[in-house]
DNA sequence: GACAACATACCAACCAGTCGGTATGTATTG
DNA sequence: CAATACATACCGACTGGTTGGTATGTTGTC
């Protein structure tokens, strides 16, 4: 009884990294610094991964891992339309817009755009994390498509990828303001976007 | 006669910068690579710049008159009706998008995300600089929809500033693939939303 | 006793910024 | 008109703190 959650050395080396990398960038997150943060020494550090590179790889499949865990447990799936599901996630995406962009940026997103010339591995494995978590969204982008507007003209899968590209821009701008509303504003069109093409006005209540 | 352009030494460095920044991001620039790019010396960097940061203040201003004047003198201005000059802003961008994500990337989108909490100067004239560009469309998109669809539920500034959040989140989806295309892609939605919104199905055809 | 999981001490390279110096132009003044 | 004074633009060797990475030691465990 009373056992300790005795986290893993190398999940919290990595749980560490997401949060200063997305406070302060890949490149300017010092591996010293993970390690204080984490409570773990240098020679721990490289006993888990080979290098910096190495950690980024690592670090961007967790954040797949555990992103992919958020969203499948979230409320938005228990929607019986697809249509519903899919303003369901877009609306989840706007409500967990809080505090400051750090907390609610993606880390994925922030790297890639940042070490894309610099390192293929890490640029490689967050692009997997963008697209995989995109393509969650086309069955019922899909399945909606196919009940409220057969015969458009987009894809599933850009728009799915649209709606990835619409949250990261609006990061974008919040980090520019500051805010966290920025965001949302940015969001919300988003959402309209998403009601216009299927030409409907429904409004999804969260579920708790 | 015959006079040579003789430009800056000054601008050398900041186009130089802009180059090399949007490359590699900001904090991975070295300035010893700047001054090699432009054939300038450390002194001359010096000598114009009090320190890294000044130069990453400068540089934003300097891709705000460079975008400026680039965008002013953009043929969708032509257009008699405000909404097809909206509009052919946007196709205006889709039709830029070529190359290497070098090429056709935002400078103080990219560097904005960077070194947002690094540094409140360059993070307030990056943010200057998406912000003013933004502004730049209001008048058009107000214009158009006091046309078009009058009394709509989104304000003039608020779908500005989202046309340059889905143009960097196309961006960063595009720096993820590799591809000019991706972004291309990304953009046509936006373009669609445009067109939802206004309830119009126009094609604007580029001017030349 | 062998191997994994760390800790500690250390190194070499890198890089922003400094500093003494030069070259050229311009304003002032006797 | 020259001589002096000063300013601007630029050069490039040097430095000192930072930082990714290594080498080696220690502890626990099967």
């Amino acid at each position: 009884m009373n056992e300790k959650p005795k986290i893993p050395t190398r999940d919290k080396i990595l749980n560490s990294a997401l949060r200063l990398v997305r406070q302060k960038g890949f490149g300017a997150t010092r591996i010293d610094d993970i390690c204080a943060e984490a409570g773990v020494t240098k020679g721990a550090f490289f006993h888990h991964f080979k290098d910096k590179e190495a950690m980024g790889v690592a670090a961007a499949n967790y954040w797949s891992a555990v992103t992919g865990g958020f969203f499948a447990a979230a409320p938005y799936h228990l929607h019986g339309d697809p249509l519903d599901r899919f303003l369901g996630y877009i609306d989840f995406r706007i409500a967990i817009l809080e505090g400051e962009p750090a907390d609610f940026t993606c880390f994925v997103g922030t790297t890639v755009q940042e070490i894309h010339e610099a390192s293929a591995a890490i640029k490689q494995a967050c692009a997997d994390s963008i697209f995989n978590h995109a393509e969650t969204l086309v069955p019922d982008i899909a399945a909606a498509q196919e009940m409220h507007c057969p015969g458009a003209a987009f894809s599933p899968e850009s728009l799915a990828q649209f709606t990835q590209a619409a949250l990261q821009g609006a990061f974008i701008l919040a980090k520019a303001t500051g805010k966290a509303e920025t965001a949302v504003e940015m969001a919300q069109h988003l959402r309209r976007y998403a009601e216009l093409l299927f030409e409907t006005n429904r409004h999804v209540s969260t579920q708790h």
